[in-house]
DNA sequence: CATTAATACGATAATATTTGTCGGACTTAT
DNA sequence: ATAAGTCCGACAAATATTATCGTATTAATG
């Protein structure tokens, strides 16, 4: 439930080894191609590269074409929030796609549904949660997240 | 992106609707059928019934055989979390699911892995963001649902 | 300037998941 | 006994995800 697509996850795999290539104190700062990711975490190569591709038009790393070329990231990784880079694939944050539909494809419960408000909540609610941690924060500490709810009352089993 | 399923919607329109049958001021209190909430919402009868049948077994409501009926919640709306719901219907919550997976099934980037730790501690937030929403909290008023990042800073295009 | 190693991109195949349907069994109020 | 409901498994259809292929373009290098 709510899992992320494999595409979404290999994004961000590329990305926490871009950043620890370009701002790891280990590695000499350099440009990254897309078969040496493939080969470090087992990604088949042409799905990888759709997935860089996409997050290059999106601008969020920066390709550089012909022999020794690749992508490096296009800002610091502090300013590349999680929520940026799943919706640079997997289109918009939406728990239900009511909320970015065009007037053509409303689902069949619109005029009638009781969820769409209370489920917005949840989203935006998410959406600050993603949109609030970024690459860096995934490189090793431990950003804090909390998340609290004006209830703290019941909802158990 | 982090779509609902269909199923997870029509379980939480159905379970709303019969809260307010139940605990709502406008009607008497009763038994709610498959084909009623179905036709209220314009979901088709057999899959909605399979959800209904999916939350009595997992004892959100309780069903009753033959005719007059149908299904009541099997306890204050108060008392059922968003996430119990979701996870009756599409399983336990995973953004990954590295996360509840069995030995023989791990991913091919298990060994290497170095989104696997922060992802989940995204799960975990937004784990308890469900946990701590009810249906009750979906009837109307309107739950505060704050969520506070240790980032005031950056994370922007 | 030819070669080669890389990205760019569209089409399509393979697979998995979700959604929806069907048929029959069981339960119980009347 | 009948009819209105739940229960349940199997299956069909539709959709989405994942993966592959072919070809074009770009630019570093000898």
């Amino acid at each position: 439930m709510l899992k992320l697509s494999k595409k979404a996850d290999y994004a961000l795999m590329a990305l926490h080894y871009m950043a620890s290539v370009q701002f790891g104190d280990l590695t000499e700062a350099r440009v990254v191609n897309t078969k040496e990711v493939a080969e470090e975490y087992h990604i088949p190569v042409e799905l990888l590269a759709k997935v860089l591709q996409t997050l290059a038009k999106q601008d969020i790393i920066e390709s550089h074409n012909g022999p020794k070329g690749g992508y490096i990231l296009a800002r610091e990784p502090k300013l590349i929030s999680i929520a940026q880079v799943l919706e640079a694939i997997e289109g918009p944050l939406g728990i239900a796609d009511c909320y970015h539909e065009k007037e053509d494809s409303l689902c069949d419960q619109m005029d009638r549904c009781n969820i769409r408000t209370p489920l917005l909540r949840v989203q935006e609610s998410i959406s600050q949660l993603l949109n609030g941690m970024s690459i860096e924060d995934m490189m090793s500490g431990s950003p804090l997240i909390i998340v609290e709810s004006r209830k703290e009352e019941g909802v158990q089993l």
